[in-house]
DNA sequence: CTGAAAGCGCTAACAC
DNA sequence: GTGTTAGCGCTTTCAG
């Protein structure tokens, strides 16, 4: 494969002015320029990087390890929303799957370190809390944090987007929503309630006995839990005008139940959600109108913080925003 | 960061003898070797990759080329089978999102080849031909196939999955199945249908005439196609016990449009589906039995694939598993 | 079994 | 504006 000197010799130069040209340094004068891009155009010259690698003592990599990438697909966007920020500064990713409970934790921090990647984020399908990999190398963590608070990271907002999404119920008109929370254990769930409250104190409304938690939340359960909880709900006195659901997967079984009691979704009753999990979301019929998790932007900023020049630690809150489908008509009453 | 030479200085060795150790030669004394490795572990010496891919002309690394990640989840299991192996192997992944209809294929091959990649892998989100990426790399198609057939790919065995899924409903009593497939333009549909025939003519019945089509597919219609197609086939003469669905999304409005006929899945009438879908096959209430697609074990063999000592062009092809949960019951009549 | 020397392809540092 | 020199950390080659 060709290299520099070959260049060199064939543009009748130096190597070290070859070199200038490939990294845009504007001290060459245009014709020498011109001439040698023209015969690294023709002979398809492409750069070493582990050359350039070594000599610079920049590797240009960042690593992003990601627990369970297969289990939830919307975390996908955190990936996507990384690598993109990545290329747009001229770094390139690589991606580790880490299993929850493996060591391949160990593994895939020693390989990023046999390439002397610039730093690393650590990903968790889920907001939670997570002990900080022991590593030679900045870390960001991404969808968690570590008890500690010494290393950065970026979070979904779930105080603002619990208060977004209710705000958005409010103003379309409904009065008595219903809460059908994510268990409390998972750090998201505690903030949306407390985000749900206070949108409620805005309007002088008293949410905090108007949700229901789905403790203890193997997937399996909701719709037991969905059964068990909606149909008392839906005939008691007080019955809710909106059901704001813990994630898109909880509308599903609600969905169900509803259409088994014979509530319309969208025109008897509003059902709304987190995540704008797709094509989920989408498939639903009527589409479900959910507030989106913003995992792209997150993905892009812990990678902008990966970069950042300052060694200092920094906590990001990302809000979302609200993705309106079908299943939150404003009412007209 | 800790060298190799300051090893060999420590150890009162010389370089060489350090690079032996290292590579696991087993030329080398044995105690020689343990005051090394008590060295290296001592100082935390991790060995530099952009050195060792420069001086041996090896980079070690694989690409993988991924076209739309997001989109759906179960094909990330391609990249955890890919990943696996490439550890396994002792190579490096590199793994690129390409968007479908952008220009960032071209980015990434010429990123993989700045790093001197060994192969790289392009994989689909479904099954279907794809134009080969320009690129100087040997290259697996991965869920996909080029027209010319020039170059190795690992497939899905469509037919093979088709046929499993129609016998295992056959050997648990069905008699009267219906195909609710995707759409035709997909390679996949086209080939599952005929394993469906044939396993039909397996027994004696003729089933060329027991499918119906999703034709045009885009993600949104499922619910009006089926809302069209269900409850006059429902209502029938010829009424089906049991309905086989093109993929686990499509089953979800069979569930919905089955609840609003009053027909029970799984005692009424048995529901299974191609795919595998996680959760989403779990949180179907009841439980979706379905034809799991081989993405993972795929993955792997993408990687085996790129890795063969030979140039030779190979095509795989990949039969599924049943997964059992409970919407497909034996029956005893 | 061990070591010395060369050099992979590139860029930093410095001279011209 | 351009060129020379050195050397990043490792493995290959060859010589003990």
């Amino acid at each position: 494969m060709t290299n520099q000197s070959d260049i060199a010799r064939l543009a009748k130069t130096s190597l070290k002015t070859v070199s200038r040209v490939i990294n845009n340094d504007p001290l060459v004068n245009e014709r020498t320029r011109e001439r040698i891009l023209k015969i690294i155009h023709e002979t398809g010259y492409v750069p070493n990087e582990a050359a350039r690698m070594m000599r610079s003592q920049r590797s240009n990599i960042i690593g992003f390890l990601s627990e369970d990438v297969a289990t939830t697909s919307s975390s996908i966007e955190l990936v996507r929303g990384a690598q993109d920020e990545a290329h747009a500064n001229g770094k390139q990713m690589m991606l580790f799957n880490i299993r929850h409970g493996e060591t391949s934790e160990a593994e895939a921090t020693s390989q990023l370190t046999r390439f002397r990647a610039e730093a690393f984020i650590f990903a968790t399908s889920f907001h939670r809390a997570q002990d900080l990999p022991k590593a030679d190398m900045r870390c960001v963590l991404l969808n968690c944090f570590d008890k500690g608070g010494s290393a950065s990271s970026v979070l979904p907002d779930d105080f603002q987007l619990g208060c977004d999404l209710t705000r958005e119920v409010f103003r379309r008109g409904y009065r008595r929503p219903m809460f059908l929370n994510l268990d409390p254990a998972l750090a998201g769930a505690q903030l949306r309630a407390k985000g749900y409250v206070q949108a409620g104190a805005e309007q002088g409304i008293e949410l905090a006995d108007r949700i229901v938690t789905a403790s203890a939340a193997p997937e399996k359960q909701y719709s037991y839990f969905i059964n068990a909880v909606l149909p008392p709900l839906m005939s008691g006195e007080d019955r809710p005008d909106v059901l704001i659901c813990g994630q898109d997967y909880m509308a599903m079984p609600v969905y169900f139940e509803l259409a088994r009691m014979g509530v319309n979704v969208g025109t008897d009753i509003g059902v709304t959600s987190f995540d704008n999990l797709q094509p989920l979301a989408q498939l639903l019929e009527p589409g479900l109108s959910t507030m989106e998790l913003p995992y792209y932007e997150m993905g892009r900023l812990a990678v902008r913080q990966a970069l950042a020049d300052d060694d200092s630690v920094a906590h990001h809150k990302v809000a979302g925003h609200f993705v309106d489908r079908v299943s939150l008509p404003a009412l007209t009453s």
